[in-house]
DNA sequence: TTAACAATGATAATAATTTTCAATAGGATG
DNA sequence: CATCCTATTGAAAATTATTATCATTGTTAA
């Protein structure tokens, strides 16, 4: 209904593909990158384009349907962002698991640090790195 | 010399091409990327490749001289990491200047917000987006 | 000085994403 | 419903940043 609006709003047509690449992406729960969103929609529709992926998920962005999330690996990951507040992400280094964090005294903090150097704090990324309780013990069990 | 003795102690060669380049970067004050490195580089010496620029600067990290920072442009920079203590970085989205912030409540917090889900924490990254006095000003006063 | 091999520069390769472009297909209008 | 206009599509080429390859060069230690 959202994208659909959006599309209207701005001159834009409502395609098959479009409905398709949207409904699987609203489908999954984790953070997906357009690579993996294309495998996923051409099990479905075998004739579409990635290119038509990456430009439905600029669409998405735009729509204010999806954020992108950067882990720094060369890929760019995208979540759900209706329906879906503001969190900052909490990675393991070792098995790569991830989990959605927030903090609000951290969230205050922020605000505070930018106006502090005369800036309107606008948005901001947090990802915080580490082991988890897992990792962690197979560390100090295992060899070396 | 902390360079000196990390190419020593890993049978490393100390070459011409790794002396300037080296010498390039921390005559900087600000973050660089690669490409920007090797422009300067190549101006003292035109003889020089990228990829040694590349190898350089993968050296530097390993030696705990550099730190990459990634804004999430597709491009990687790099500043001192020697005598550069941590801090994270407020940027401004309207003329993309940048200032090194640190605080330390927010540091400590990120901290127990990764231990309350298990987390030893290692590192992590945070950038403050925002617009700066300046741009704020602009903004009000121009058109539209 | 010479054998062994690390380092270099040029270039090719990679990987993710974007652009191009000819063919196709929405959808408003008559 | 047919038609025209133009947005959209898929395939493939182009881009961009970075990494790998490889023949050649330079260093070092015996």
């Amino acid at each position: 209904m959202i994208f659909q609006k959006y599309l209207a709003k701005h001159d834009l047509r409502d395609t098959p593909q479009r409905e398709l690449i949207l409904d699987a992406f609203l489908t999954l729960e984790e953070h997906i990158s357009a690579e993996q969103l294309y495998d996923i929609v051409k099990r479905q529709d075998p004739s579409i384009g990635q290119a038509t992926v990456y430009r439905v998920l600029k669409l998405l962005m735009e729509a204010e349907l999806a954020r992108e999330i950067d882990f720094g690996d060369g890929v760019i990951r995208y979540e759900h962002k209706y329906n879906h507040p503001h969190h900052d992400h909490l990675v393991c280094r070792g098995c790569g698991k991830m989990l959605e964090v927030v903090d609000p005294v951290i969230e205050e903090l922020q605000k505070r640090v930018a106006e502090s150097h005369g800036f309107k704090l606008t948005d901001h990324e947090m990802y915080l790195y580490g082991l988890c309780e897992d990792c962690r013990r197979k560390k100090s069990a295992g060899p070396q």
